[in-house]
Formats: C-alpha cells, sequence, structure tokens
DNA sequence: TTATGTTGTGCATACGCATGCACGATAAAA
DNA sequence: TTTTATCGTGCATGCGTATGCACAACATAA
C-alpha cells in the first residue's frame, strides 16, 4: 500500500543488489560514484520512497520523542510548539500523549519501542511512571516538575525562589493581607511555590490568613472561582493575591473584572511563568519569569545524551527564575 | 534494546509457538482458554512488552496520524488539543509536523509509511502538498482550510458568511468608517472572511476605504502594527475594526489600549474564531464563533473513512458559524 | 612476481510480529 | 466404525531496510 516500490525494485531497476541501494541512498561513501548515480535516478524514476517502518524496525529507532503534556494546562501549548522546533532540528518528530498529574494511565506506546525517547511534564511528585519508564530503560526526561525519587533528569524551574520572590512584590507593594492561589501540593511546582512564598511571608514576619488560601488545579477556572469566594463577603478580603501560575491569575483577573474589583486598586495579583499574554496591555500581569526555552534546551540536551547511551543517576538541572513587574501587583 | 523478551521468549515459557502467543495475547478467540492463561502469565512474568515497530511493519499501519500545523498561529494549540483526544478514542495517536502556509516544505516523514493519515491545516490555496499526497495514497483531510483543487476532503468553516457576519456587526452598530486588518489572500480563510466581509458592506452600499486596509498574517504582531500605522496620525483613523481572526483582533485591542484608543468608544473591533479568550472580560472580544469541534470531528470521521479505503472525489463539510455578541462591537 | 592493500558490491541474515495454510485431535453425525 | 465438522496449534513466510562479512578487481609496495 504505502511505498509499493521497494529497494529491491530499485536495485533491479539499476542492476545493483538491494543492499546498494540501501548504501547509495544513505550517502554511506563506500559506493562508486557513478553506481550512486545510476541508483539515484533509477529511485527517482520509480518514485520511490523508503519505508518509515522498516527502516525504524531494523534500525531499531524511530527518531520520534514522546511529550507527555496535561491537555487542561494551557501551558502546554508553550512547552510543544517550542519542542517541536528543537527536536526538528536533530531530526526527531514529536508525538504527543495526554497525561493528568492524577491519573497514572501508562500509555502503552511509551513502553513499546515505538519511540526514541519520552519528555514528562505532568508527573506528579509521587508518579510511578519515572520508575516504569526507567527500569524499562526508557531514555526519559522530566520537564518542568520533577519527582520524589531523582533518578531520572530533569530540567525545572527554581520555584521555590520564584514563589518568594512573588510574595516579595507583594510585600514591597505593601499588602500585609495576602491571598494565595495554590496549585496542586502533589506536584513539585506546586508544592515548591507555595514553600517560597510562605517561607518569605514568614521570614518577613507577616502571618498568612489560611482562610484567605485556596488549593486548586494550575488553570483558569481556579483562579474565576476563587476570586468569586474570597469576595463573596462572608470574611474579610484579601488585598493581595498570590497566584501558582499565570492561568490561576487570568482567572482571578477576569473575575475580579467582572465583579467591578478594581486591580490592583482593591485587589494585587501577582502569577507565575510570564506567559505571552501575561504581557498584553490589557491583563499586564505582574508575574514571575519561567526560562521555557532553556528550561526545554537543556531537557532534549539531556534526553539526547540519554538516547546516546549516557547512563548514571539522574541531574537536576534548576533554572533561575526573576520577577517581572508590569501593573497588577500594586505599588 | 528495547523489548530484549520478545514473542519467542513469552512462546518458550509457556511452551507454545510464537504464534500462538501472537494471537493469544491480542484475543484471537482460536485459542484455548488454558492456552491463553498460560501464555499470559508467562508473559506477565518476563515483562514482555510487545514491539510496536515490528507491529507497524507488519500490520503496515501504524496507529498514527500526523497532523500538520502552523506554529505561528495560535489557533494551532486549541486544534491539537481536541484532537489528540478524537484521536486517542480511536486508539491513534498524533505526531505533529510544522508547515508553514508559504514554505512548501514536505516532511519526509508524510511520505515513508511512518503515518497512517495526514490532517492539514496549514495549507496556502495553491499548495502542491494536497496532490503529492494523494497521489501517494496518504490518507488526507484539509481542516481549516481548502485548497483550489477540490480532490481531498475538507472540513471547513463558512468563513465567507462569518465575514459578512462580521461586517453586518460593525454596521449595525452604527460603524461607517470600518477598516480591516486581513490575512493572507493565498488561504482560504484569508480570502473567503475577506470576500464576505467586503460583499457585506458593498450590499449596503458602503465604499471600503482601501486606505484602512491592512494585509498580513494571522497573529498579534499584525493587528498590534496595523493599529500603529493606522492611528499614527498620517490618515483619517477608522472607527471601527474588522479583524481576520481573533490573534489579530487581540493584537489590535492591545495596542489600541495601550495608546489610549478607548474601545469600543474609539474603535470598535470584531475578530474571527471565538477563541477561549475572547470570552475573558478583561477583553471581551465580539467575535464569530468557529465550530472547531464540530470541524475536527468531520475531518477525523473522513479521515478514518480514509483510511478504511473510501475512495472517490474530495467531499467538503462546511460548518455554520455565528456571531458572539460582547463588548468590542460598539453598538 | 609475490605480498599487501584499497575499493566497490553482493550475499545472507537480523529485526519481531502477523497471518495463510496445514494438520492432528477430539467431537458430532451417519 | 467411518465420515464430516470443529477446534486449537504450529510451520513457514512476509513486511522492507540495515549491515557484518566475504570476495573480486585493481593498485601499490617489496
Amino acid at each position: 500500500m504505502t511505498g509499493r516500490v521497494t529497494s529491491f525494485d530499485v536495485a533491479e531497476a539499476a542492476g545493483v543488489s538491494q543492499s546498494t541501494v540501501s548504501r547509495a541512498l544513505r550517502g554511506e561513501p563506500s559506493i562508486g560514484t557513478e553506481t550512486v548515480a545510476r541508483i539515484v535516478a533509477a529511485a527517482a524514476a520509480l518514485d520511490y520512497v523508503p519505508s518509515d517502518r522498516a527502516r525504524d524496525l531494523s534500525r531499531g529507532t524511530t527518531k520520534r520523542i514522546a511529550m507527555v503534556v496535561d491537555l487542561e494546562n494551557p501551558l502546554w501549548s508553550l512547552l510543544v510548539g517550542r519542542l517541536h522546533d528543537l527536536l526538528a532540528d536533530l531530526s526527531y518528530h514529536l508525538t504527543l500523549i495526554a497525561g493528568h498529574p492524577d491519573s497514572e494511565v501508562l500509555d502503552p506506546a511509551l513502553l513499546g519501542g515505538g519511540i526514541d525517547g519520552v519528555i514528562l511534564s505532568t508527573v506528579a511528585l509521587d508518579s510511578t511512571l519515572p520508575a516504569i519508564l526507567q527500569r524499562r530503560s526508557v531514555p526519559t526526561v522530566l520537564l518542568q516538575r520533577y519527582t520524589e525519587g531523582g533518578e531520572l533528569d530533569s530540567s525545572v524551574a527554581d520555584d521555590r525562589a520564584g514563589g518568594a520572590a512573588s510574595a516579595q512584590i507583594l510585600l514591597d507593594a505593601g499588602h500585609r493581607r495576602i491571598g494565595a492561589l495554590l496549585g496542586p501540593r502533589n506536584t513539585s511546582t506546586g508544592r515548591d511555590r507555595e514553600a517560597g512564598f510562605r517561607e518569605c511571608l514568614a521570614d518577613a514576619g507577616i502571618e498568612l490568613d489560611e482562610a484567605l488560601v485556596r488549593m486548586g488545579s494550575f488553570d483558569f477556572s481556579h483562579g474565576y472561582e476563587s476570586v468569586s469566594g474570597l469576595f463573596s463577603g462572608e470574611t474579610e478580603s484579601p488585598t493581595a493575591l498570590f497566584c501558582s501560575n499565570d492561568s490561576i491569575a487570568f482567572g482571578a483577573l477576569n473575575r475580579a473584572c467582572e465583579l467591578g474589583i478594581a486591580v490592583p486598586g482593591d485587589l494585587a495579583i501577582v502569577g507565575f511563568d510570564d506567559l505571552e499574554q501575561a504581557s498584553w496591555a490589557t491583563l499586564s500581569l505582574s508575574t514571575v519569569h519561567v526560562p521555557f526555552d532553556d528550561m526545554l534546551h537543556s531537557a532534549v540536551t539531556m534526553l539526547m545524551e540519554r538516547i546516546a547511551g549516557r547512563t548514571g543517576l539522574g541531574r537536576r538541572v534548576i533554572h533561575p527564575v526573576y520577577p517581572v513587574l508590569r501593573s497588577t501587583h500594586g505599588d
């Protein structure tokens, strides 16, 4: 069906053997110049296209990387887009696989040898996936989150420092009654950003009112609904809100807008990630910049090393973050 | 490397032949219940995982679909995310391939039989890709745009009607001096949306001032920069702006915000696509809703039919669109 | 002239699962 | 008891490319 024409057909047309065709078309230097020319001509004439399936089986490699992403989290598109380009430069293709931090469904495609490596960006702290992949010797890198047992390479942001930086922004702006819309504690990003945030407040001697803290997923609706709750009049509302990521912050921001809560006048908001939209004038979100490009770059580098055969314990690359002051933090 | 353990090993452990293992594990009914049990046990004991590579070669199929997307256009993430889920339900995986409407680079992966089908969402009207894929009998569907020669199935929106609807929104709001930030004319979306828009204005007897028309790509910066240009004071500015998609509209909206141009007071804006963010209170973009879910659904349906062997001329499914009035159109 | 390289090709086989066909065994029908 | 199904398995081969090894042809050195 696919490649009706095989290398055997080309071989016959060119009057050589199949192996010679294979070598010639892949540019092996051992084939005579004239022979190559003849083979190339024959291949062109026959409209020959090598079978990827056969090549994959024969070479034991597929030049394909799987990325496990959380499709609920808008962040994935940012990561995937750039990753695609990075991999394309290395002649790899990208296959998408959905994964939620909670559901531990292991896509069989990850173990069947249909891919050369995996990039995990949705793992929970106690995820079992990493261990499985490792046992099966599937080259794997953790992208944005890490797990408890540090057996795998990981490329992450300095979430703790970022959480602290975020708190500092609000403190510097004079806020004392600060709320927090946090991400899941079973993710390193959720946990560390929270830890950094709390630490900074504690260092400043500010007590965090737990009534102003909301746990939720890393998405728009968490921010949206939390603001509804915090401003329902049942308790005294915060003057500032730390959000564990920009999506949450956008949700908060928009709900505040709907409720007529002035930002940052009545409510300051800081996010985390520095998504593209954060810089839009209409939103102008103060946030913490996460260097996704750098993170992706080292993730890919480490993955390639693993594919090339590097062994040994996991390496953890932590990328620095920095605050970006725009309009929503007050001051 | 990958699956050190093969079906031969399982066969030996279970005391049967390799072919029986293959049949048993795939649930062929012809294998005795007890034998199956023995094989399953052996497979589990040996930690056997079938080789996807070998299966692909042998079956002549890969259960993998490639989607060609334009990574510059934010729309792709919306499409890809949902497509992934639709395909997952059918046990297919999604592989991403970058493509620009202009550059006609044909990724060799599309022809090598490494995928079972292709969804093209970035084609230009005169693209040669469709013809190539068709000649090679690669099941293919055009997603959001179509091409001149209607040989392939396509699932698109009623862009012409949408363009008209958009113009009507602005006319109804009383605008007469209307500008337009259009997408590329070598795409069906760009051309048809423009055509519908112009047609509607013409029907209403309104003349479009070509000085207020800007052509560009379907992205944020087109909108952003065009507003800079239109309000540089060199010519009389428009009171309303038709944008060929939401990304352009967001660019326009944000630039207007920066320049202190009130929307919709000084400038009305309508977009096209109805991206998620359009509904955010902070943006509240009036736009034309495109039913991406429906479009994806029929695209996938048609693709599966082609993979199943349907032949014949291309079918074109046109999905209706409708205006969504929010806050930016004036009124 | 014999020994010693080079260079260019072909042969044979590996890769690991899927599957058409044949066959032995047990059961049902004659 | 012989015939005809039915069921369960194994054998052999296909899928199409990659590659180790052998070898012939021709060149260079001794």
